[in-house]
DNA sequence: TACGCGACCTGATTG
DNA sequence: ACAATCAGGTCGCGT
């Protein structure tokens, strides 16, 4: 497999990385999911100890709506958290305490997605009113099943065996921006831009909020986060 | 007297700053002190409004254990308030309302003391189980009575008997670095250091907070605070 | 002005 | 017993 080939297959494996029920704290008003520290530290490493403030990460939902938290760190409680943006997740999937919200990536680790399901419904993802489980309808996910017990090393194959994904029902909802996917080059995938071009005009509060360490668009995980790039040279 | 003899003197001159009685809030699950205004704005002066989140103050209890305190103003309340380490100083001094908290200084502003008395105990300071008294015990204050009436003229003198406190009767607490202790240069006494040496294990969640302002070891009252010292170079 | 959110804190729980 | 985790809180700033 040649560089470009190897790139492909890397931008659509996917990769379960966690699970968690949601406490009534993560639904709540407190506005924010705490990660569990072992999966933040794996999948979500900030830059150590460097005074880094936050991080602004990026998923795609079933629907392949983007989805903006902000990532940190609190040291009061030692804990890592999604604060900013998770309380609009939690309404528009109306989501409740037992659910559970799954976290995935692609194998080459520069694109997140973000699912929920309801508690005691094994297999279904939540649907929210508008987007209608467009990973399983889109059949790019077919084989999708967060077990409980998710291996880390399960892996979703999508690339390169697409077909698999494709069948799945005639749900095939207009997303409008497939087109651009399948053209690694440009890491503009599902509307989300994966290099440093401004996105959507939804959360221009981001922009507002760019004095911020690590909160401005340019830092959106490009590649692996780049945490070398956690220069305080803002403050 | 020369600089040296009232460097000692100031070191070691007692005097008493206030006390309160303590309110069901103040031993309740709110998890803070009230420090009347009158007090604080005396003796714990705050940078003013620059924007400064807090300090933290260390406090000596009759047995020289340190005792760490978040100080701070809350805008909302108007009030000056001891908040993080509050109520683990409440739960060990098991402390009810209606018992008195009293707070001393040495003349030099540079040490803090801490002292409680269980609510209808004019004389004694509360003990708790492991430490006993150690101010009363030594006669380092036996002349001490914090009566309600407490002028704030009213001095303890211990100083040029330093070698009271690296005695310390049998109960000589594992606390491993009074070998400093009577070399007034460093300010490490009692186990608390007033420079900038990092201090006891017991609290190294602090050294985990040590990149917020003024909640670092570094800025723990030098001297009378040394707000402007704040700097954020950690960061 | 109410509230989202950032920062801070603590107790219960668990290995 | 100790240490780590995290659920459930607080206050205050900014919008």
């Amino acid at each position: 497999m040649d560089a470009y080939h190897l790139q492909e297959t890397c931008n659509a494996v996917r990769e379960p990385m966690f699970e968690k029920p949601l406490t009534p704290s993560d639904v709540g008003k407190l506005n924010r999911l705490v990660i569990p520290k072992q999966y933040a530290e794996k999948y979500f490493p900030l830059a150590s100890e460097s005074g880094e403030k936050g991080l602004l990460l990026c998923f795609e939902d079933e629907g392949g709506k983007p989805w903006r938290f902000r990532y940190s760190y609190w040291t009061s409680s030692q804990s890592y958290v999604l604060t900013k943006g998770w309380s609009r997740y939690v309404k528009e999937k109306r989501l409740d305490a037992g659910d559970l919200v799954i976290f995935e990536r692609t194998l080459a680790g520069d694109r997140f997605f973000i699912a929920c399901r309801r508690r005691g419904s094994p297999e279904e993802p939540s649907s929210s009113s508008s987007t209608h489980n467009a990973w399983n309808q889109q059949s790019f996910y077919n084989s999708y099943n967060a077990s409980s017990s998710m291996p880390s090393s399960y892996l979703y194959m999508s690339s390169m065996q697409q077909d698999c994904f494709v069948q799945r029902g005639g749900e095939q909802r207009s997303r409008g921006n497939n087109s651009t996917v399948g053209v690694p080059k440009t890491l503009r995938l599902f509307g989300v831009n994966l290099e440093c071009i401004p996105d959507e005009p939804e959360d221009k509060e981001q922009v507002v909020h760019s004095g911020l360490c690590f909160m401005d668009q340019n830092s959106v995980h490009r590649g692996r986060f780049m945490p070398g790039n956690a220069s305080t040279s803002q403050l």
